[in-house]
DNA sequence: GTCTATACTGTGATAGAC
DNA sequence: GTCTATCACAGTATAGAC
């Protein structure tokens, strides 16, 4: 239902996995050609050719460029949210330990691949807002990531607020001033500590379980 | 000498201030444009209409669109510098109360115009490189931060680049996800407090002339 | 359903007349 | 300095072959 952005409707029934499968390969190809030329410079003439087709022909399987950025950016929050889940699982990840896990996760993301940075985190492409269901997995995202703070006994109002715009700030700085060297990287873990003594200043609420047995 | 991206060497002898006074009408006229469509929508042409010319002769004032963008660069760094400096010459402004109000008018500098936020802080134009001179505003102005700090007592390697993480982050994350809104801006004090806490745990070291009389 | 062919508008930029 | 004319290249869209 509603499919909006989504753009080109499965065709009728069972070759809807070829489609699939080509608009993947399309989406795999726009992330090759954006990180080489920029998000700005993706261009459709660019794409096809990569692809193996005449541009105009992607328009069968995405029905602007735009669209084609927002299946992009849902992919990207959904590889961020796998990331972050398998801290979650992590049995050695419990209270501070899982702040500090997950905070590295979270950087390591976002410098490793500086146009997706931008295209999930600064609003920098003119007319681009994610759709709908693009912008419900982000959501789920920060959602899981506050759940887990509370978990670990940071219920404070504001602190994941304060931990991503602490993150993405460390990495936003690397990126532009610092590209490919660890200037910011390497304030990271003294950021989780100087984080962690302002939001659980009470350090045995961070160890949940078990002490010392 | 060298004014390598700087285009077009004044004429010979004295109406290069009216070349000059073009120059800046250009620059003004590209800021309100671009906070209109958006840092990559400016257009050559709406420029040029703008400020009653055609396209093409704007390049008898830049060489090139970059160099437009260059001179916007290095005219809101000298804003930023001029807003900070202020700071210091204010004899209220000692130790902490110097880094909050520092902290307060950079984040404010930030979130106020955000197209600018993006063009100085943000790797975000395609081949866009600050050139040298203007680049070394940017520098400046950092440098100057960081005595400033110093000056208060706090010496800590790395405490500028927390500082200025901190406050982009911040900025970014309100910028991106609550325009209009203040649900980052009060986080501002809170991170000062915390800022402080990790860089100058002894509150006697920031204040550094006559504590009481 | 997917392709090719063609075309429209708008972009930054250059050459040369005046 | 400013103009006209022009270029190569974007994104987008429609028509029609297969």
């Amino acid at each position: 239902m509603k499919t909006v952005t989504d753009g080109t409707a499965p065709p009728s029934d069972r070759r809807s996995t070829r489609h699939e499968g080509t608009r993947s390969e399309i989406i795999a190809a726009a992330w090759g050609l954006v990180r080489e030329n920029g998000l700005a410079g993706l261009a459709m003439r660019d794409l096809g050719e990569r692809v193996g087709m005449r541009a105009q022909s992607i328009y069968s399987y995405f029905p602007s460029k735009l669209a084609i950025f927002d299946a992009m950016f849902r992919e990207a929050y959904t590889t961020l949210s796998v990331a972050l889940e398998a801290v979650g699982a992590d049995p050695v990840s419990e209270g501070r330990e899982y702040a500090r896990v997950m905070s590295h996760r979270y950087f390591d993301f976002c410098v490793e691949d500086p146009v997706r940075f931008q295209l999930l985190f600064l609003r920098t492409i003119p007319d681009f807002v994610p759709s709908e269901e693009s912008y419900a997995v982000a959501i789920r995202v920060y959602e899981s990531m506050t759940s887990d703070l509370t978990r670990i006994g940071i219920t404070d109002a504001g602190a994941a607020d304060l931990l991503t715009a602490l993150l993405t700030g460390l990495a936003s700085q690397q990126i532009a001033n610092d590209p490919g060297g660890d200037r910011w990287r390497r304030l990271v873990d003294r950021s989780i500590d100087m984080y962690l003594r302002e939001v659980a200043p009470n350090p045995t609420i961070t160890k949940t379980k078990r002490r010392r047995s």
